[in-house]
DNA sequence: AATACTTACGTAACCGTTTGCGTGGAGTGG
DNA sequence: CCACTCCACGCAAACGGTTACGTAAGTATT
């Protein structure tokens, strides 16, 4: 059932006959209330349906139980389904989740974080968060408590933040390409300044380097991530090359997707013809067609583990790693397939 | 450039050597503080970079500047829409957002509006609330601020809420399939008690009325929205009929995709055997082959116009309208064509 | 020039909670 | 039986703003 306005610490005192005081106490948990008057208080509490000001309470203690999360797009899946696991833990902590989208914007990032410290939050989960590193880093040491997801930049000073293992999963992606027996891989990257982006890079160079082989640069071209037809040009371009690649590696499902449209308009069958790779495993990448082999990402897992980190950080505890990566797992469908002999 | 700790009133009384009063008044704008006083206070409020404490303020206004949303499930790409529609009207009204989700779960979409009573809000979106109408109904009398989106039950009492038209999108699917010249459409629906497949239900009865048609129950099956194959078993046994449905008509986007899977396991083509009509225009609709055949809706749109007349409700000001409805559009796509005659 | 009115500001109460400190009474040990 | 401790509770001061009211100047009115 639903319930209007609450009752205040002073109605209950006043129907208790206590203090607000020993109120505050008895519902808090504190000492110094005796059993029969804190049963009593709390009985009180449940039938008037008692709730507490959280704004008199976090005005006093200078704690506000809330957390503020920010993102690029809350309606790109990757960030969606990083910031549902995030929520679930911060509900499950009985705090509550404010949400700020930077739309990629620098300075509505710094907007917002300057919000937050105003609005007062006990901390912040930053989602690819757009500051510098020396920024994010001055932040960091001016006490306020924040982990981020997925940072811009490699984050070298130490402070807590969570990503996937990019270049591990990219690396198995080229491997497995590479079983398959490719050997004109090519690459169709993300934004070349972000870490992710280095990352992946760096994974397919490793595997790559292990098989005797080396990067095409003819092959590499670079997207980005979240554009409106991204990798669809790319691909085109690639397909259409003199000696075209056996494989197409996106470097996320949204440029495999692309990639995968081009080679549907060039006329080039998949897999026969041409593999295609993408990295997160989207919703989308079983239902395409031919179903996408493709990297999937923790998404949910890395919002939760550092929401969890982050509320270790508030309540004081160091939390137990200061970058926690996690594991990429290759999901091969049937978008890869073995290169037809020329 | 991201500051720490901001000062309070009094120091900036303190420094201006004025009252806190002073202080207060010169930054909110309000009357009794001279020019001269203003501007110096202002210019002081701007160099110290006084932010003002929200807590204090709403613990003394009653205001908190925050307004909540509760949906589903943000990794629903529908909800997430809506969200970002929202979130960018909340935004830009200088306010901020707070996000619980409800899991579908009716004792927590109970607690967390109990939880907003407690956190101080000044108002809510509820998407897909799935509480009573009674309930809904009493929460409003009870003056508490709110605009449901998308709601469960068609809501009777006078309170602002807004949907798409859909009933009309589903008629116009249904008007395209008849004029494609399709005489047994089948439905796979979502939870029947969703006014929403209710509405589109009604909307398809329209145009099979208008044709002189009507709905074979045998081809009517209900299925889920959200479910994790939502759509695959129905479909597979429409198509397995000794007389299978020329089209099916999937009401929502992901049942869609399910009956493009099972007409791909089915080995029935699309379109030329069946065709296949979703509902929500989903970004996968276009990625899928043949790509899909759709209703759009203003997700977006939706969130941002709820959103917005939650904030002249907030303000006083009684909204526009009590019921708003947006337009959807066909959006006619490759899984949609004539029925092959037999 | 006396009166009334306006303007610019200070004073203090208030919002609802937390918490350090004081205090009376019960319990304990000698 | 007295001092001492401890417990349960009340008092009151914060926290950082807002705002009704009071008041001293300055301005307008006659």
């Amino acid at each position: 059932m639903i319930q209007g306005d609450s009752a205040t610490m002073q109605d209950l005192a006043r129907i208790a006959g206590v203090s607000v005081a020993t109120v505050s106490r008895a519902l808090s948990g504190k000492p110094g209330v005796s059993a029969a008057t804190r049963t009593a208080i709390t009985r009180l509490a449940q039938e008037r349906g008692f709730a507490g000001n959280q704004q008199a309470r976090a005005l006093s203690t200078g704690q506000t139980g809330r957390i503020a999360v920010t993102l690029p797009r809350i309606e790109a899946e990757y960030f969606a389904r990083i910031l549902a696991g995030a929520a679930q833990v911060i509900h499950d902590a009985g705090l509550s989740l404010i949400l700020e989208t930077t739309q990629h914007e620098a300075p509505r990032q710094s907007d917002a974080i300057q919000q937050f410290l105003k609005l007062g939050v006990d901390g912040a989960l930053l989602l690819l968060p757009t500051e510098s590193n020396r920024e994010i880093s001055a932040l960091y040491d001016s006490g306020f408590k924040f982990v981020v997801i997925d940072p811009t930049d490699q984050i070298t000073a130490p402070m807590p933040w969570v990503t996937a293992t990019n270049a591990m999963g990219a690396q198995r992606a080229a491997e497995h390409l590479l079983e398959l027996g490719h050997h004109r891989i090519a690459l169709i990257t993300g934004e070349p300044h972000l870490f992710s982006t280095k990352e992946r890079l760096h994974g397919v160079r490793e595997a790559l380097d292990n098989a005797g082989m080396s990067l095409d640069p003819a092959l590499v071209r670079a997207s980005t991530y979240s554009g409106p037809s991204c990798g669809y040009e790319q691909a085109l371009d690639l397909l259409r090359l003199a000696d075209p690649p056996t494989a197409i590696f996106g470097f996320n499902d949204r440029i495999a997707f692309g990639a995968l449209q081009a080679a549907h308009t060039a006329k080039v069958a998949v897999p026969d013809s041409v593999s295609i790779v993408g990295f997160d495993d989207a919703e989308a990448a079983r239902l395409v067609s031919p179903a996408l082999t493709t990297v999937r990402q923790p998404l949910s897992t890395m919002g939760s583990t550092a929401a969890t980190m982050l509320t270790q950080l508030i309540s004081g505890q160091e939390p137990l790693g200061m970058h926690i990566q996690l594991a990429t797992e290759l999901v091969v469908r049937r978008s890869t397939a073995a290169p037809v002999l020329r």
